[in-house]
Parts: C-alpha cells; structure tokens; sequence
DNA sequence: TAAAAAACCGATTGCTCATCGGTTTTTTAG
DNA sequence: CTAAAAAACCGATGAGCAATCGGTTTTTTA
C-alpha cells in the first residue's frame, strides 16, 4: 500500500480540517490544483478502502476523517517503511539517531523530554 | 522513488555482503525465490540508476555496493515518508515516540544512551 | 580469435494512482 | 409525492514503475 500526491494532500487537509466532505475537499483543492469533484470522490474512496479514513453519513454526504491521528499515522509509516530493512528496534534506533543528525540542542533535548513523558505514561 | 520487493531483498543481501556482482547475487537469489541472471542484473542497474547502488568493475564483473549505510539509508527513508506530513521536526519526534509504544525500557535506554552519545559526537 | 561471460536494450505484464464521464441512488424542494 | 439536484458508484483510460526475460552487443578470456 502506496500513497500518491493527491492523496497524501487530502491527509494533510483532513488533519487540519478534522472532518470534511469530497465537496469541501474538492473546493479546496480546485484552487490549488484543478480536478474534478470525482477525482476527489474517487480519492477519498480509495483512501477510504484501504482503511486509512473513516467516513459516516451526516446529513446528505459522507464526511471522512483520518482514523488515525498524524502522529500515529506517521509512526506507522515508519515502521512500514522500516521493518523491510529491520526486524529489531536497535537498528531503527540507530537510523533515528542518524536521521537526527540535523537536530539541534533543543530538539534532542525535546525528544529526551518525550521519551521521560512516554516512560511516565506507560507506568500509568 | 519507490523500492520494489526484490529491490528491498537486494539491498539486504549487499549490506551483508558488502559487495557483490550479479552473479553472486543470482546465485543466492536463485534457491530463495527463482529468476533469471537477467531480471537480478536489471534490478541492479535500476538500483545503480537511483543512485542507491555503486559499482565497480573488479576484473570481469561490476561488484555492487550500497552506497549508504544501512542506519544511513534508512534514516533518510524515514525522513522521506515523513516529509510530506510534518515540515517541522518536532512532529517526527512525536510520531517517533508513538512509534516506539511497543519498546521496552532497555530500548528506551539505548535511545537515550544514543542521544547522549550522538552529543557527545557534535561536541567534536 | 573464437567461445564464453557480462552488459545492455527493449518489450511485456502487472500493479496502483489520478482522472473523469456516465449512470444509479439518494436527497430535497416545490 | 415527484421532479430536479446532489451525491455516490462504476468503469474506462492513461501514466509511471517494478519485475521479468529474450535477444543483441560488447567485453573478457582461454
């Protein structure tokens, strides 16, 4: 399962907007980029299918929004992407390091904040 | 730029063997899952294109490399995936931390023994 | 220098995304 | 209640790319 641009730039406009319908979707994106409301309708289909948004009558049309939140999303993203080159953690640990490597001091010291905060919350 | 299932399995292969030409390639490829010399060779030089392989003629054959390594390489795919959702860095770390729900203290530590030593690398 | 090996070229097949026309179904307004 | 409008659904087309491999050219080597 691949995302194409389209689809990617719905994503982002259903994080921001919460929840939409392939009309709203649609005016928003003619501006920026032309189609029809059916390529949007088809869109959010297909992302529909592949159980990346969820959709519910509410009054005349569907509204989608993502099922999951971005942070989840992306996290999974990074595990998809990465399982292919490592069964275990500490190699992906290693590649976050790596990528990190254009962090500044206030970044790592964000994410040593976020992992104190992760350790608190799973003791709840 | 999108890796295919082969792609992947090469890739593997060359970061374990550090380098190889097609027919050694082949040769282990051959037993786990058929194909032709012709299909590896081809996989290759799409690799070679994309600039994920380097190759060398050592005597008859080109020998294969990966040109990054694999923590390298795979910290950038994930910086690739993740780009198209978060400009800033400060949601990766989010999505990174989500991701590691499922890690356990002794992984925790080893980020943050990463981090420390990451750091310590910068200083110099 | 001829045979073997390797590299290269190009065609085919099989995805999947983007696109949109046309049809059916549903909603709504008169 | 029914006709028009809106929304949903269906199916076709084109583009792009990975996998596959046959055939040809180039290079190596015995």
């Amino acid at each position: 399962m691949q995302l194409g641009e389209l689809e990617k730039m719905v994503l982002n406009y259903l994080w921001e907007q919460g929840s939409a319908d392939a009309k709203q979707v649609h005016d928003h994106f003619k501006k920026l980029r032309g189609g029809s409301l059916n390529t949007i309708q088809s869109t959010l289909d297909r992302l529909h299918k592949k159980s990346i948004l969820l959709r519910e009558k509410q009054g005349h049309a569907y509204q989608y929004r993502v099922a999951k939140d971005k942070k989840a999303f992306m996290g999974d993203l990074i595990r998809k992407v990465t399982l292919d080159f490592s069964p275990d953690n500490d190699q992906l640990l290693a590649a976050f390091v790596s990528l990190s490597a254009d962090m500044d001091e206030s970044q790592l010291d964000r994410l040593e904040q976020l992992i104190r905060q992760y350790r608190e919350d799973k003791q709840s």
